[in-house]
DNA sequence: GTTGGGATTG
DNA sequence: GAATGTGTGTCTCAATCCCAACTT
DNA sequence: TGACACACATTCAA
């Protein structure tokens, strides 16, 4: 990727590969200042622009002089200076109280604002909070500091238009969440990506309705997590109702989710099972069923409830609805419904002396059970994800349209979605087929070695040491790992976790089991129960481990 | 003076 | 003792710098 | 910047 060997600009170099990118791809829908800054940015003096970048990368949008000091750039103030004429930079910004906070210390502010002795000691968060009530307007920079005596000789600049960069940021990364050091970290090799052959016109959006809806959708989302009034966010929220984008629509679905919590915990009941009703994000409708009863609304609590359990969304609120129902039935006086008793796990009871310094549970039931014969391993979801990520591997990195369209994704853009595992199906059966015949053996292992270190969203590098990966070849039978990976492919989100904490192994007798450690005070969560479920009803060896402590001597 | 949580850097 | 809710820590990329809290 | 698992508190019903 690097044609050249100076680097002494590589930031400048990977902000350009973004704008060629971005240009190239995206040319019939940008909007006409994209259009225009990427036009004019390669106009600028090299100076200028990897000044411009060194601020589009830092955090916040206002700098002193002072602080942006660069050797391969030189005199701050003189590259500035084009970026001021272009209009992409303010010098001497206004700002309000909380701005000059931000850019001045703590010794600054006490000349600036001309703090009494016992102001000068608050916390900086206290003198802000004292003097945003003296101090409600703005001004510029310098008429700020202009009251001090010879107080501080700097002068501020603000980025105006960060935001268009987050914009092209968003069209090259598909999201928000990666940033512009992706690159330098992939040029480092500190995170490497397997190289996926999508085509010259993939890209992450395809109108630019969708564009505008997840920008939309992003500031409804930081106004929720600054938070702003939650009626407000909801009333922005409704008016991206008609969204004909899947993934768009779960990300919605996902923020409303998140506020209904939010509400919950404030005991809004009727604002929170309003967002519940209008959501159709995993969990929600339970959620709405527990907000009915936390309510009082019983009747119509029990009404959602029959409701739902005519079709359970999941196995997770099946279950979570088995424990309810009863609850629910007997405040409205009806009759006992018996109740399934569900096979209990093998249980192992352990007590050990209390150790005498910091400790984890499962590292101390690992060194107990632990002998040269039958090894312990901590893995939890590591092991039997990293198997499944290592054997299909090519099924999950393969270039389905629209899945791949950048060189830093570590997974497709649809993993979670409902239609992935159809999508791929053929791919899939051919991937399980090898479990039947035994060729999953070979796979895994080359697999393991040519994409070591790469990113993945199933392989814990990490965890999966070459002895754990042989033995677990070597102890677990395929239809053992056949029946986890249907499991995980049925549902990824719910499924992937879970795992037991601990697996022994036997390799002399070809055989292994998993355990998962309790301590005291700990207890079984639903997810972890519904794979105990699971691995009982397919003959698949595990262990709840219950551990105690010893009284101490005395 | 030390420390600890950030921001910055490559 | 179940069931539920809520808060926490741990992954972190690692080295360095900066600043605001503190006497750890 | 979440995803996970765990620790701990509270509530409620036998
Ligand atoms: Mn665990
Ligand atoms: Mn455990």
């Amino acid at each position: 990727m690097l044609a050249n060997l100076d680097h002494t600009f590589y930031y400048l170099e990977n902000f350009q590969a973004v704008l060629d990118w971005v240009g190239g791809r995206y040319a019939d829908l940008l909007a006409g200042d994209e259009q225009a800054f990427i036009a004019q940015f390669g106009e600028l003096p090299q100076a200028s622009r990897a000044l411009f970048v060194r601020m589009v990368m830092r955090k916040g949008c206002v700098f002193r002089a002072s602080k942006l000091v660069y050797g391969e750039i030189g005199e701050t103030r003189a590259a500035m200076q084009a970026l001021v004429d272009v209009g992409w930079v303010q010098a001497d910004p206004e700002l309000d109280i909380a701005g000059l906070f931000d850019l001045l210390q703590k010794p600054e502010l006490a000349l600036v604002l001309a703090m009494t002795p016992a102001e000068k000691k608050l916390p900086k968060a206290e003198q802000l909070g004292l003097f945003s009530l003296r101090h409600t307007g703005s001004q510029a920079f310098s008429a700020w500091c202009s009251d001090a005596v010879s107080a501080v000789d700097d002068v501020a600049y603000q980025v105006v238009n960060k935001d268009l960069c987050d914009r092209l940021r968003l069209l090259f990364f598909g999201n928000l969440y990666q940033d512009w050091s992706e690159f330098v970290l992939s040029d480092l090799g500190i995170s490497q990506y397997e190289k996926v052959e999508f085509s010259a016109a993939s890209r992450g959006f395809g109108c630019r309705a969708d564009i505008d809806a997840y920008l939309a959708l992003h500031a409804c989302r930081e106004a929720f997590h600054a938070e702003q009034p939650v009626p407000e966010v909801l009333a922005q929220l409704a008016g991206l109702h008609d969204l004909d984008n899947a993934w768009l629509t779960s990300r919605r679905n996902r923020l409303l989710y998140q506020i209904g919590e939010h509400l919950e915990k404030q005991k809004d009941w009727a604002l929170a099972q309003q967002v519940y009703a209008g959501c159709t994000y995993p969990g929600a409708r339970l959620r709405a069923i527990r907000v009915l009863e936390k309510s009082e609304q019983t009747q119509a609590a029990y009404d959602l409830l029959t409701l739902a359990q005519q079709a359970p969304e999941s196995e997770a609120e099946h279950q979570q609805m088995l424990r309810i129902a009863p609850r629910l039935g007997r405040k409205l006086g009806l009759a006992k419904v018996t109740k399934a008793a569900r096979t209990s796990p093998t249980e192992l009871a352990l007590c050990l002396p209390f150790p005498q310094e910091d400790y984890v549970v499962e590292y101390v039931v690992r060194d107990h059970l632990h002998t040269d014969d039958a090894p312990v391993f901590y893995v939890e979801n590591a092991l039997i994800n990293s198997l499944f990520g290592l054997l299909c591997w090519p099924v999950i990195f393969k270039a389905i349209p629209g899945a791949f369209f950048h060189p830093f994704q570590r997974e497709p853009v649809d993993l979670l979605s409902a239609d992935f595992q159809s999508r791929r199906a053929d791919d899939f059966a051919a991937c399980f087929a090898q479990l039947e015949s035994g060729v999953y053996h070979q796979t895994i292992r080359q697999t393991y070695a040519a994409k070591s270190g790469l990113q993945s969203p199933f392989v814990f590098w990490s965890t999966l040491s070459e002895d754990l990966l042989e033995m677990a070849l070597a102890c677990i039978p395929a239809q053992h790992l056949k029946h986890s990976f249907e499991r995980i492919l049925l549902d990824i989100r719910a499924n992937r976790n879970g795992f037991p904490d601990l697996i022994q192994f036997w390799p002399q007798e070809r055989r292994y089991r998993m355990i998962e450690v309790k301590g005291p005070g700990d207890k079984l969560q639903d997810n972890q129960k519904r794979w105990l479920d699971f691995c009982a009803r397919h003959d698949m060896p595990v262990a709840v481990c219950y551990l105690e402590w010893q009284e101490a001597e005395q």
